[in-house]
DNA sequence: TTTTCGGTTCTGTAATTAGAGAACCAAAGT
DNA sequence: ACTTTGGTTCTCTAATTACAGAACCGAAAA
């Protein structure tokens, strides 16, 4: 067994961990996702993740496929090889950024309901409201854009 | 106790609350919140929140002080009358939006700070890396441009 | 000075989530 | 046919989170 991770590189698996696990991810699911962005190899199998990272089986499997779902990492396979090597998808982040941005519109949906639904007496409150419902709709047109535009692309 | 909440506005508040548990928030918590954005009174007292929403005062504590250290709600007093009145911060959702921005500096600093220390035999994945960490700083200045020019505020 | 009000904090418990370890399984190799 | 490989799924336990209920506390009222 080759070890995969320098003092260094451990140091940092944590620091990213810590802040992914404040983006919702779970401990193990963090770090996969670190591992995969830190190691010098940039193509994992699922035994060298479980070994470098000390997980079991199931936690590995689990947070490997948790991280597949959310479009996070992906992996390839090699001919005559029954491994699947996985890799980061942090080159795609465009994918996961313009889900994020529609991820919003389930949120605005409720309040373009609520809305509907709250008495005409609060006319200052209600028009706020309407006010946000307005920008959400703007901001999620606008910063698609952006991401688009980003390097001429 | 009058009762605040018609049978819409109950189920209002349960979907509401729903969407914001996804995003983080507490159950209580994102039923606080939602309360005070779909009564019809947009200034509720602690007790008219607890047994709006059936909470034990230790619950309604907590979720009203998590939900104002996190700019979500806030509160005023009347003059002759300890009672303090909450209301959603929704109006100044501007606030929210930038802090979520903000937030990505964290992140970026350590994936700053992983190419830094990555192998320099990955050219391309570095690449992509650097682009990544660019693009969240042209992410940051735009979209607060963004909200800036909302509406020519 | 005692009681009431408007909460906060502490203690115990129920529910949820994370993960270990073992059993399991399909495909490939022998 | 049986063994190995590359995982997945099941079961159980540990840790964490959410919350109720009660004790508590300071300021104001009585």
């Amino acid at each position: 067994m080759k070890r995969i991770l320098t003092d260094k590189q451990k140091e940092l698996i944590e620091s990213f961990g810590v802040v992914q696990e404040g983006m919702g991810l779970s401990p193990a699911s963090a770090r996969v996702d670190a591992l995969l962005i830190v190691a010098d190899s940039t193509e994992l199998t699922f035994d060298e993740i479980r070994e470098t990272l000390k997980l079991s089986k199931s936690a590995t499997s689990n947070a490997i496929n948790n991280l597949i779902m959310l479009k996070r990492i992906g992996y390839k396979t090699k001919l005559g090889d029954r491994k699947r090597y996985f890799h980061t998808r942090l080159g795609q982040w465009k994918n996961v950024f313009i889900d994020g941005i529609e991820g919003l519109t389930a949120y605005n949906e409720v309040v373009k309901e609520i809305l509907i639904n709250r008495t005409d007496s609060t006319k200052q409150f209600n028009q706020q409201l309407k006010d946000f419902t307005e920008f959400i709709e703007y901001y999620q047109k606008e910063s698609t854009k952006l991401i688009k535009n980003w390097k001429k692309n």
